[in-house]
DNA sequence: AGGATCATAAACAGCA
DNA sequence: GTGCTGTTTATGATCC
């Protein structure tokens, strides 16, 4: 058992089979590109919110104010995260996005860590006493750690302060202020530099970026992939605030971007990337790294260029063609204080990332070894990124080529894998990257309902990265459905959320509209219903789950496949799914899922979806609640009544009304009895 | 090798 | 007629 599953690991980079081939799906004729459809880009929904009301206020608040009020945020936000850490576990309501975003903007580091993945529900019941008490103290010491950063992290985010005071970084107010850059302001007066903004910077570059920074080392946690997006956003173009606050969604970490430029000044990086940035202002450094493996993007392309607009962080200028986007880079971020300042940011940016996978790394091996799994690989992150490349697992769509994050904004949330290899799905391991072929095996499908986690952990990943999910159409449709209130959607509103949510589906609508309508009426386990507004789609979770817990309780191949698609992101999402797998054997046995089980496990999975703080349910594409027929309330109700609902199920169904299809064959559809296993059509 | 699952493509019907 | 929705069939790939 051990050897199989130590096998799979090993062999996941290489990027063979397990849990989500990413089914590079080469779509034939990948007639796509046009796709207009992309229904509202990235986010559409959402209007950037300010995450911290004095927000404002910050450049009137005197130096003492401001002082007291960045204090008292700092110990809220230190107590907030006490409280989540030690006793949040069991607070389901930190699942609000608003609070997650208070949360996340400072435990960044921690927050990337895995316990934080399970709901609160989920720990409790997956994991003994002893193991949470372990874990508690664990986190505690982590939080601790945290708070210590923290607090060289303000005194860096000072100097971003003061440098802000003098047009140094062109930041808005609001964005200075957001919950980073409210801790105590030590007396940090730094011996800034007065570098007066304007034409001549050059000069002031070299100040800005130069100068010792104090505290220098940023520490660990103040960069976190989840962070980065915020970083860019107060230097970067500021002509996209509302769009920035769109990619935000769940996030709202609007203040992070102080902490960009107060760290703009690492000890001795800068070299290279004033000197020698690259010809497109492409960072340098480790960078480069990642460079020489995908930037080989065909030559008509751009690596800050992708989807008609810009992708220097922070910028997300529409261009609308490669020459206007050279045009408008070589305006807008040419060589000069601020863009330097950027290079240096995003240089920060990767160090720390690598330095949080390296140790987020160690966990895993750690983890592993003592569940007695070996790791899969002394350090998977020092693995270059062949990502697509050449391997089995070249992945035709992902079109992130050198920046898997296209907008700058994109961030693998969970992965530490990520900074060193962009294109995988964080949460995936690289059996998401497999490209070629249609997906086989997405993880969603593996287990009860990574998916959710999943998708809640890489959300904002896959929303801006052009990588095919690796879940089943039939996956998603259903997280889509389960996301809103009502669990039920019109087609429309499934595409929009598949728009919404993946970046990849923003392509090629016509074959993937065409699956997901196949998936529909193909799966007895979406269930069509008649409402006032016309016909939605619901999920009858009972039928879903009885196709997908095939035999895996406790078999060596649920474990080893689970492990398969392991690779520390999905670590937990998956390791939740395994925990959760072995406490509950009952979820894998399809007798048990009575509705009352298979209600007892929705919930989980649905709240994981919106812990992140996913304005999901709301934004449901188009969140009017929908006149919520009860028995849809509840995903298990719609099995629950099914004398109800399954009446104006699906029209084929044999005893769906609306279409009094020919004598319906018994398809048990509605048999519901128990006739666990077999149904599929 | 064969079954199961999934993706993709496409034909077709009903409806607005 | 067109486009959307929904159903159904076919085919190929992958995994077990």
């Amino acid at each position: 058992m051990v050897e199989s599953a130590s096998e799979t690991i090993r062999s996941a980079p290489s990027g063979q089979n397990g849990v989500g081939s990413l089914s590079g799906q080469a779509d034939g004729g990948g007639g796509a590109g046009a796709a207009g459809t992309a229904t509202g880009g990235p986010g559409r929904d959402s209007g950037g919110r300010e995450v911290v009301a004095g927000a404002d206020s910050n450049g009137e608040m005197s130096p003492a104010e401001l002082l007291h009020f960045q204090q008292q945020q700092a110990l809220q936000v230190a107590r907030q995260f006490l409280l989540q850490q030690a006793s949040g576990l069991s607070s389901p309501g930190n699942n609000d996005s608003k609070q997650t975003a208070s949360a996340s903007a400072v435990p960044v580091s921690v927050a990337m860590m895995s316990p934080q993945m399970l709901t609160p529900q989920q720990m409790q019941q997956i994991l003994s006493p002893s193991q949470l008490q372990a874990l508690l103290q664990q986190q505690q010491a982590l939080m601790l750690q945290q708070q210590q950063l923290l607090q060289m992290q303000q005194l860096q985010q000072q100097h971003l302060l003061s440098l802000q005071r003098q047009g140094l970084v062109s930041l808005q107010p609001s964005q200075a202020s957001g919950p980073l850059q409210t801790l105590p302001q030590g007396e940090l007066r730094p011996t800034v530099f007065p570098m007066p903004r304007g034409p001549g910077g050059e000069r002031q570059a070299s100040q800005t970026l130069s100068p010792a920074q104090p505290a220098s080392r940023l520490p660990l946690a103040a960069v976190c992939p989840t962070d980065l997006p915020q970083l860019w956003k107060g230097e970067g173009a500021p002509g996209q605030p509302a769009e920035d606050s769109v990619k935000q969604e769940g996030l709202d970490l609007t203040g992070t971007a102080a902490t960009a430029t107060s760290f703009a000044a690492p000890p001795k990086v800068s070299p290279p990337l004033s000197h020698h940035p690259l010809p497109n202002g492409q960072p340098t450094v480790h960078t480069a790294r990642r460079d020489s493996s995908s930037h080989e993007e065909t030559p008509g392309s751009h690596p800050l260029y992708g989807h008609g607009e810009c992708k220097w962080p922070g910028c997300e200028t529409l261009c609308e063609d490669l020459g206007q986007f050279i045009k408008h880079l070589n305006t807008e971020h040419a060589l000069d204080d601020r863009s330097t300042a950027q290079c240096r940011v995003q240089m920060q940016v990767v160090q720390q990332l690598e330095i949080q996978l390296a140790k987020e790394s160690e966990r895993l091996q750690a983890m592993m070894a003592h569940l007695h799994m070996r790791p899969s690989e002394p350090k998977p992150f020092s693995q270059p990124v062949t990502e697509p490349g050449p391997g089995p697992c070249s992945f035709p769509k992902v079109t992130v080529s050198a920046d898997p994050f296209p907008d700058g904004l994109v961030h693998p949330p969970t992965s530490a894998a990520a900074p060193v290899t962009p294109l995988r799905p964080p949460g995936l391991g690289s059996a998401s990257l497999h490209g070629g072929g249609p997906a086989r095996r997405r993880s969603s499908d593996k287990f009860c309902s990574p998916i959710s986690s999943e998708l809640a952990q890489n959300h904002e990943f896959y929303k801006n990265a052009d990588v095919r999910p690796p879940f089943t159409y039939a996956s998603l449709i259903r997280q889509a459905i389960l996301e809103t209130p009502d669990r039920q959607l019109t087609l429309n509103e499934i595409y929009n959320w598949f728009t919404r949510m993946f970046a990849y589906f923003r392509r090629n609508t016509a074959t993937w509209k065409n699956a997901v309508r196949h998936n529909l009426s193909l799966h007895k386990c979406f269930v069509r219903v008649e409402n006032v507004k016309g016909a939605v789609w619901t999920v009858d979770e009972r039928e879903y789950q009885k196709r997908r817990p095939p035999k895996m309780t406790g078999s060596p191949t649920l474990v080893k496949n689970m492990i398969s698609g392991l690779s520390y992101g999905a670590l937990n999402a998956s390791y939740q799914a395994a925990l959760a797998e072995s406490s509950f054997p009952l979820l894998n046995s399809p007798g048990m899922l009575n509705p009352g089980s298979a209600s007892s496990l929705l919930p989980l999975s649905h709240e994981d979806m919106g812990a992140p703080g996913e304005p999901l349910p709301s934004n449901g594409s188009s969140s009017p609640p929908r006149l919520s027929p009860p028995q849809y309330s509840h995903q298990v109700q719609v099995k629950e009544e099914p004398a109800e609902a399954e009446e104006d199920r699906r029209p084929g169904a044999p005893l769906g009304p609306p279409n009094p299809g020919t004598v319906g064959p018994p398809e048990d559809r509605e048999l519901e009895e128990e006739l666990p296993g077999e149904e599929l059509s």
